[in-house]
DNA sequence: GTTTTCGCGCAACTCTGTTGCATTAGAACT
DNA sequence: AGTTCTAATGCAACAGAGTTGCGCGAAAAC
């Protein structure tokens, strides 16, 4: 009857644990959340699935996430809606400088592009320093490229409004 | 006593009158200020520039903003403050798909790095069909790198809160 | 100069995120 | 197990960015 893959549970528990602060019944499930997630959630999307379980305040959620992105167990994303999106950090917790993302312009789903080979020697004006490079690509992701093909297709056809 | 110096002015005028929609005081205005600004403004910024000359309300610098946008006379930036930031759109209205921006962490002033030689080729996921990039370096700027050194060393003195 | 209609101003609203404060519950210590 | 201490939670109220609806005013078409 447990609401959650226990393994997920189970590992963010102990990540948790690790930081040595307490271990809330809050920060475990939100982590728990975030493990379970192939893709980068908004804080809408987090609240929604963590209360399926138990309840769990609005505010709580954000105030775990700041917690959990000041303890490098996750990071977030500035999405271009204005919506933070949060992804559980890498087991490494050493590579937080270079980031890069996939944003599918059709569904808005983000995931996190691990491979940050990109990025590196961006020519800078003399006098700035760099610290860190954020790429983001956006396009349409595996499962909305058909659709939206087909779509665009259906509309060359008859095209209405609304 | 023109507010704004006559070239922006009129740069801008002759270009929303291009588009053959009216042009109207409101959208030569913010045009002509992003036409000056050499870097991206927030709408905060915008409406306080525009509103040193005659009054305009918040609305309409949001609505004039959309429509430069939609009509490629200038483009937004998401930051990371959850923010949007315009500029004037380049003379050149093919170019739209990568930009690349420097934001400095310390004064949060935005600028736009138009060699987008980054960029090219990151590798995606099989299905993902990329189309826009959005590159974003963030560090310090000319200007502001000596001083955040400064306060570096003088945070190493004697630390205090806020 | 009159008419038409697009765009502006105003007010009220939504949505994301934050702050202050009283209460609850980890966990450390008997 | 019970006590105690304090960090976290929940609640309510707030703040800032951006949006929506609607009547009025002013571009531009006639």
């Amino acid at each position: 009857m447990t609401p959650m893959t226990p393994t997920f549970h189970d590992r963010a528990e102990d990540l948790v644990q690790r930081t040595g602060a307490r271990v809330t019944r809050q920060r475990v499930e939100v982590l728990a959340v975030l493990l379970a997630a192939r893709r980068a959630l908004s804080h809408h999307e987090i609240e929604g699935r963590v209360n399926r379980g138990a309840g769990m305040d609005r505010v709580t959620v954000y105030r775990v996430l700041e917690w959990l992105t000041s303890h490098h167990l996750a990071h977030k994303i500035a999405g271009d809606d204005r919506v933070w999106r949060f992804n559980a950090a890498g087991d490494e917790p050493e590579r937080t400088h270079a980031h890069a993302h996939f944003k599918c312009n059709d569904c808005g789903e983000v995931i996190c592009l691990d491979e940050a080979t990109a990025a590196r020697s961006v020519p800078l004006p003399s006098g700035f320093h760099p610290q860190e490079v954020e790429l983001t690509v956006k396009g349409l992701c595996a499962g909305c490229a058909p659709a939206a093909a087909a779509q665009r297709r259906s509309r060359a056809h008859a095209q209405h409004r609304h």
